[in-house]
DNA sequence: TTGCATATATTGTACATACAAGTCATTTAT
DNA sequence: ATAAATGACTTGTATGTACAATATATGCAA
């Protein structure tokens, strides 16, 4: 009679414990036993709930002492931009450069879309990050209508978009598919980037599967990768 | 006493028989209790052995059905170049520019090196892949010497210097480090991918972790993206 | 023939238990 | 004082069991 699964039930608490920083980075879970008493289960679930975070991204296992939270709350390697030398953190910045608003599909997209989304009107805004104070990312976003309303900027938390969908909307990102091209800068996008026009930037097209069905989101970066190189890792 | 873990044992014998094709992609492996019988053990570790193979890639699970063998060697990514229009496929060719030799280690290489591997002498070679016989990808390869021995091009299985490491050597990638950037191309690659000095490349430098302790593959990519765009997808 | 119920084999979830192995603070022996 | 042993707590591996959920073939009935 239950569909529901209690590890999965567990994994969710402790991700949104981690997501609202109940668990802050770096911080150890309660061990596995604590977990036991407080879900009335048996580490055998409780560790199937743990693997799940693991492979997530979300924790570190440490033999003998614990789970470690991890620092990343998700957010793709791609989006989050970070230099290369050492570990020096940057100060970022988004600036909402045109407010979601509803629009005609843009063919600037890649990606073939469904039947779905090609039947529905789609929200469409951009975004520029600034990392200390200067302008590196210039983003176009793209999401079907009818699979999501739109969000006006000043909603979103903490300024990020994908934090919003998880946090409010409890929409997770399960995947990417990206294409990437060096190009040179067109007129507008220098200007934007405040670059000089024919420099080679780095276009990355991408299309995001979400938890809901029917949404995907589509991303349209262009990267001025001359100071902050886009850094990213993967583990099989 | 016992060092071996079981479920480590049945992960490698299984993974070994895909390899060598007695479980050939698309089949399925015996099921879970043939294998408990098999290895005289519970379907617990069985199916804990399976999991890893998953995680891997090695295999996809079925509910009610089984376990399926997958086709992809592996081979990251962005390392599958691949068009973007539809599923077509390219002849893809690779020829070895330089030869494996054993050189002192490169500035070039962005990611610090370890101490082991600073004391060691690497080994370097050079290859430029070709699609529909233009070429596209020039890649510059590094390891430490004394991790892995140098392997002459010759000995490349299907010319393939990632599938000799899979398939003679039993080294795995596990995962990845990259860092992406445009640049515009230099008379060096300009000459060697065909193209006019100063159009926009994709450089990338990858570090590969490996399944062998201290190996380590550094890549050197230069792609021209114009004609063939880099594309991957991943999931969380 | 078609459709439905059933049996069977498969993977998925969950419980209960035991011991191995790593970490760390405390106690004990030198 | 220093080093070794101890014990408490943690995660890792493993056994054994039970039932749920899915896939597929088989046989029976309309």
């Amino acid at each position: 009679m239950k569909k529901i699964k209690k590890y999965h039930q567990i994994q969710e608490y402790i991700k949104k414990r981690i997501q609202t920083q109940k668990y802050p980075p770096d911080s150890y879970l309660p061990s596995e036993n604590e977990f036991c008493v407080q879900f009335g289960t048996t580490r055998t679930t409780v560790r199937k709930a743990l693997d799940e975070l693991l492979k997530e991204g979300f924790i570190e296992k440490e033999h003998g002492k614990g789970s470690k939270v991890l620092e990343r709350g998700k957010y793709l390697g791609l989006l989050s931009v970070k230099g290369f030398s050492g570990s020096t953190d940057y100060k970022v910045m988004t600036k909402v450069t045109v407010e979601p608003k509803i629009v005609e599909w843009d063919p600037l997209i890649v990606f073939p879309l469904s039947e779905d989304e090609k039947n529905s009107q789609c929200v469409y805004f951009q975004r520029v990050r600034y990392i200390d104070d200067k302008p590196v990312v210039l983003e176009n976003n793209w999401y079907a209508l009818n699979a999501l309303e739109p969000i006006k900027s000043d909603e979103f938390v903490e300024g990020s978009f994908f934090k919003t969908l998880s946090q409010e909307y409890l929409i997770e990102i399960m995947g990417a598919e990206q294409e990437l091209r060096s190009v040179p800068a067109t007129k507008e996008i220098a200007e934007k980037l405040g670059m000089a026009i024919g420099v080679p930037i780095l276009h990355i097209s991408i299309r995001f599967r979400t938890s809901r069905p029917n949404l995907n989101l589509y991303g349209d970066l262009y990267c001025n990768t001359t100071e902050y190189p886009i850094r990213n890792s993967y583990f099989l």
